[in-house]
DNA sequence: CCTCGAGCATACCTTTAGGTAGGTTCTATC
DNA sequence: GATAGAACCTACCTAAAGGTATGCTCGAGG
């Protein structure tokens, strides 16, 4: 297969899941609307501050879409859009990868 | 649910193509053994010291290959061990959605 | 009426990736 | 003998991502 005449779409997706939390928040909401406290359940040892800022982002990017209950105490949701479905399509090849290597590559850290 | 039991490959993926330029760098590097002096051409913008950081780091993993040929001046060139041939194989697909989203996403930055 | 917890905001500090600007070694070539 | 060019190294600087800590609202449960 001869890919050298295709410039290299990698950069466009790592300026959306470049961030050092981004591809963990996306794999947890991937199975549905997820609220933000489940989120950050999952996602074990990010701060607030920094889940909200991901979050954010990658609303702000249509990966995600923020839904908000409007109910008190607060009731918040966030789901993948198409066009984060997409994305996360892409993505799984590289998630089985990681798994299938991870044993090799943690050990050259 | 608990964090370590259900991982997610991306965070492993992302530990060796994280970096700023090691995508573009390995999108050139994988047509065949490339030089140092050619890779800093293709890959318009970076300067030498980032550019050997990146390749030591790719080299440290085993992605890459560092073949001195033992001249004067210095000739050295990088490929794709059969560890990083994977990788680049777990990579197509995010390429590819990268290109046919460029525009969509370059336009909300 | 006091606290708790949801989903934020805000101020401040630290770490680090990346950038700039120099130097080095050795030979071939002018 | 001056210069160029290959593939590095070293020191220093900056910007931004990420982390820590705290405060906010509002209503339900005690």
């Amino acid at each position: 297969m001869d890919r050298s005449d295709t410039p290299c779409g990698l950069d466009v997706a790592l300026a959306i899941i470049g961030g050092k939390w981004k591809p963990l928040i996306l794999y947890h909401v991937q199975s549905g609307p997820t609220r933000f406290a489940d989120v950050k359940r999952s996602v074990a040892g990010i701060s607030e501050k920094v889940l909200i800022q991901q979050l954010r982002d990658l609303v702000a990017m249509n990966v995600l879409v923020r839904r908000d209950h409007q109910r008190v105490p607060p009731m918040v949701d966030y789901a993948l859009t198409p066009f984060g479905e997409s994305l996360v399509q892409a993505l799984i090849p590289l998630c089985e990868w990681g798994n299938q290597n991870r044993a090799k590559v943690t050990e050259t850290l």
